[in-house]
DNA sequence: TGATTTTGGTTTATTTTATAAACTAATTTA
DNA sequence: TAAATTAGTTTATAAAATAAACCAAAATCA
């Protein structure tokens, strides 16, 4: 009846970091932060996560002297959610 | 930027629940057990919570010889799920 | 008729996830 | 030069999901 919705994308935090991620080129890890809220801490760990599933890219450079956590998605990880947002509205509507 | 998505529907068992409690009137045990593809001491957990929650009535009687577990959707958590629906879109679109 | 299986669940234990708190290291600023 | 800030990572804890074990009654089978 219910497809599996993909586990990875299935929380709140990792959910919203693609979701920003599918609108724009790359994201720095401060933005992301920002944006979803996250703790620093909570969002490295998810970060890892979608890196290691190949949903996300993950550079680390510096911008002037500070280090910097570049973020982009991955044609994979494009798939990933759109196939998530497919299989969800399964579940809401109707 | 995002809105919190309400823990207790962001979860894919307790969502296909939900889902189908919003298009019918009442919904046994059995019959949500083989729709969700759910084991049943999940179920029954997660039942307890949308119940605890005030999400869903759940109703324990006789068919028969046999217990009967039948659940019911709640205004509130019809509400509920309406706003997470509402909340989710955030997400997914844009 | 007694043993075994099936129905319809609940309870308990384990695994997995999410999250917070603590830490690192370099850099500014007072 | 001591304290605070930036930009994170690592570790520990709490919460959630899930599987496995269990229970009681009824039905089937041999």
């Amino acid at each position: 009846m219910f497809k599996e919705l993909d586990p990875l994308l299935h929380s709140q935090l990792r959910l919203g970091v693609m979701s920003l991620l599918m609108s724009m080129e790359s994201a720095e890890f401060g933005f992301l932060k920002e944006k979803t809220n996250a703790t620093a801490g909570n969002l490295s760990a998810q970060l890892d996560k979608l890196s290691e599933a190949g949903y996300i890219t993950i550079e680390k450079s510096f911008k002037g002297k500070y280090p910097l956590t570049t973020c982009m998605i991955t044609k994979k990880g494009l798939k990933a959610f759109e196939e998530y947002v497919n299989t969800l509205k399964q579940y809401i509507h109707k």
